[in-house]
DNA sequence: CGGTATTGTTAGCAAAAGTAATGAGTTCTG
DNA sequence: CAGAACTCATTACTTTTGCTAACAATACCG
């Protein structure tokens, strides 16, 4: 068994803590930085892929749900309004809320996101073997799970 | 094997980018804002982390282990040598090149930096099994690799 | 030497998220 | 049932953080 030098540090949780967020914090970046020619924002494609997972609901879950504050939902939000992707409705028993739902174009455009972002991951991805890809997506569920404790 | 919800959509290179990049950046934003309190950002973090990690090296070093741009990297170092916790000296064979590193204070503010994470990091830690924190390590070490790509 | 490349910095800008204050609608209560 | 109190979303403003472009200093090379 191989030894790299990551695991030396992450046998304790405050070990492992520190290391996923440099990591997560870097390929964050990395990301943000490799959708330039895109068109959506990081925190738009999220919102998207949120509402794509859970369908409609108020900016208010949506802010929660995807952990930032209500007004720069309310700024994704319209944006994706503005483009077309989603679209808004007052709640039938509460005029003060909104369901926001994707559009059909919302819906292709998530499926458009899927293969652009290809583009580049798949390229990393390949390089991996199934045994780590599927240690990624077990990590993914984790730490989805992780930021909604 | 239980079926989450989340699984349905990894099961291609495109879907398993596209969760991937999605709970990245939110736990990333998660992480940005359990650090308030905290006196360092993300950047200057992951930076700390690198120097105790690999030791001194030049500040173009730095910035491209970090996937920032030079000038990122200029003001995170900055403001880390304003606080006392880098120290910046002459290349001995390059005038042009310096050499960062960690003062003894900066090492310590890496290890209070480790045990501020756990304070909620290892809450979400301590519900997960064994064999998921496994799951997170290697994912760690996947996810480390990728950004170097 | 004199021109080019490299390293780091400064300056200016843009994106994205946060806090505080506001407006509109709903619910509670005396 | 009238008004206080609360909730949801928005607007206004600030902060954070990264980028690109331009620049200064040093090193390299013909």
């Amino acid at each position: 068994m191989k030894k790299s030098p990551l695991s030396q540090q992450t046998r304790t949780d405050a070990g492992l803590a520190s290391v996923l967020s440099v990591t997560v914090g870097r390929l964050a970046r990395r990301l943000r930085a490799q959708r330039l020619d895109a068109s959506l924002s990081l925190g738009q494609n999220a919102a998207l892929f949120t509402l794509a997972r859970h369908g409609e609901m108020t900016p208010g879950e949506l802010a929660e749900h995807e952990k930032v504050q209500p007004p720069s939902m309310t700024r994704i939000v319209a944006a994706l309004e503005e483009r077309g992707l989603v679209r808004r409705t007052r709640h039938p028993e509460d005029q003060r809320r909104q369901l926001v739902d994707l559009t059909e174009e919302g819906r292709e455009m998530v499926r458009a996101d899927r293969r652009r972002r290809q583009a580049w991951m798949a390229q990393r991805l390949k390089e991996l073997t199934p045994q780590e890809k599927d240690t990624l997506r077990r990590a993914a569920e984790i730490m989805d799970r992780l930021t909604q404790a």
